[in-house]
RNA sequence: GGGGGAAUUCCAGAGCGGCCAAAUGGGGCAGACUGUAAAUCUGUUGUCACUGACUUCGGUGGUUCGAAUCCACCUUCCCCCA
């Protein structure tokens, strides 16, 4: 099966442009792609992951990424799909989240001569001329045909500012500015980036007269209908200081039943014959693609250590006995303790368990927690120190969260 | 440039000058049931020294015994006209 069949059966191809010329393109490891990150925080998520997959499969089939960083896009925003402007981000966190994006990326993509470029925006966005640019290029655009766009309607009836009607523009310049220097031919993004896309094309075609393609991938929605990799504590980062990779697998691991063979498919490298055979799988059952799952991601993301490490620790602390090293974990310190103990509610706070001691107190109340496999029964419930030495406490807090504390 | 309207807790959205830590819904958290799933039901949802006290209703001042509620100014946003 070549890449572009792959693609599909995986359900990752969303809009293309011209789909007989993609898949003479890409098959045949003509095409010289890119894809753009905004960095809009100092880690990369899963939506993003996503992209860098794509990358990575095209890569192996022979084509040429461009990873391309919105150093200078980042200093407008993005309007798609928002409902409200984004908060402006000062120069000098957009350049930290930069450096930051630009580091996860190398664990997943080749980056070098022949293999895959990275590029930021900001080199040639920021030097650019206002009157130049809008004569240039903003004489491409028409506006009739902007506000007709899907990603500026939601903004149609909040308001959009001006500031960000002009991110289309430049993200259309970018792609014009990579085929005229790298020869790059498409654009792969996220099906919320289709008429930014879109824009570029029209603009090469304009301006050159040549056809560029773009391509978008399905953006992974739960069966709900909400974007895949939020919590509600926000996003599901890649970044293991930001997102454990227990807190990683777990995240897969309790996906909804609707939710996992898609994953799955669109998510991991496994072969596509294996996860037709998953197909067939219901009930408890699919508790097991759930493992596989969160394995082979945790994997992709963390490395295989780190997958082991997690699943043996999710199998421990929900199968019974087992290995509960790797659980999360706090380290209290001696002025935690009054007269050699820690009361409950001062212990879920530090642990993180719980953002006030009000919250302890409820979380007591009803039941939900327990030290070492007993239940705490009150309030006023008290740990000695000395049960905190060595491989100190296991706290569970509901059915789900485990922490250890020890001294 | 002119006119009108809005800003409330995680979100949406009620809120007569005292009975307002503030209705209701969503979300979150916990309990029951389960398969670490979904659906359903129940409880809970500002902070703390928790039968009490304290800090909150865009910001700053003011009126008042008493202000989320009234007044002034400021900030931001929306709508209509140009």
């Amino acid at each position: 099966m070549q890449i572009y069949e792959e693609l599909k059966a995986r359900g990752l191809i969303a809009q293309v442009t011209d789909e007989e010329e993609i898949r003479e393109m890409v098959n045949n490891g003509k095409a010289v792609f890119y894809i753009g990150f905004d960095p809009t925080a100092d880690s990369l998520h899963v939506g993003h992951f996503m992209a860098l997959c794509l990358m990575k499969r095209l890569q192996m089939a022979g084509n040429r990424p461009i990873a391309l960083i919105g150093g200078g896009t980042a200093m407008i925003g993005d309007p798609s799909g928002r409902t409200d402007m984004r908060s402006m981000m000062t120069k000098e966190t957009i350049q930290h989240n930069c450096e930051c994006f630009k580091k996860q990326m190398e664990r997943f993509i080749e980056f070098g001569e022949g293999k895959a470029m990275m590029v930021n925006n900001a080199d040639w966005l920021l030097g650019l001329n206002y009157v130049d640019f809008i004569r240039e290029i903003g004489a491409c655009f028409s506006v009739n045909n902007m506000l007709r766009a899907e990603c500026f309607k939601q903004r149609m009836e909040k308001g959009l500012s001006f500031l960000e009607f002009n991110y289309m523009p430049m993200q259309s310049y970018d792609f014009y500015h990579l085929y005229k220097e790298y020869g790059c031919n498409m654009q792969f993004g996220g099906n919320d980036q289709w008429s930014n896309m879109l824009g570029g094309t029209e603009l090469i075609r304009r301006k050159l007269g040549k056809d560029a393609h773009a391509m978008t991938i399905t953006l992974l929605l739960t069966s709900e209908g909400k974007k895949m990799g939020k919590t509600a504590s926000g996003a599901v980062w890649l970044d293991p200081n930001k997102t454990s990779p227990y807190d990683f697998y777990q995240y897969w691991r309790n996906i909804e039943d609707a939710d996992v063979l898609k994953c799955i498919r669109m998510l991991t490298f496994l072969p596509l014959e294996q996860i037709d055979e998953m197909d067939s799988w219901e009930g408890a059952q699919l508790n097991t693609a759930k493992e596989i799952l969160a394995y082979e991601l945790t994997k992709l993301v963390h490395g295989e250590e780190e997958a082991a490490k997690a699943q043996e620790t999710a199998r421990g602390l929900f199968a019974g006995a087992g290995s509960t090293a790797n659980m999360p974990s706090t380290t209290l310190v001696d002025a935690d303790f009054t007269d050699g103990a820690i009361d409950v509610m001062t212990l879920l706070v530090k642990c993180g368990l719980c953002p006030s001691k009000g919250e302890a107190r409820r979380l007591v109340q009803q039941g939900g927690v327990a030290v070492d496999g007993e239940k705490v029964s009150g309030i006023d419930a008290t740990i000695p120190a000395e049960k905190f030495a060595g491989e100190g406490v296991v706290i569970k807090k509901g059915k789900k969260v485990y922490h250890r504390a020890s001294l």
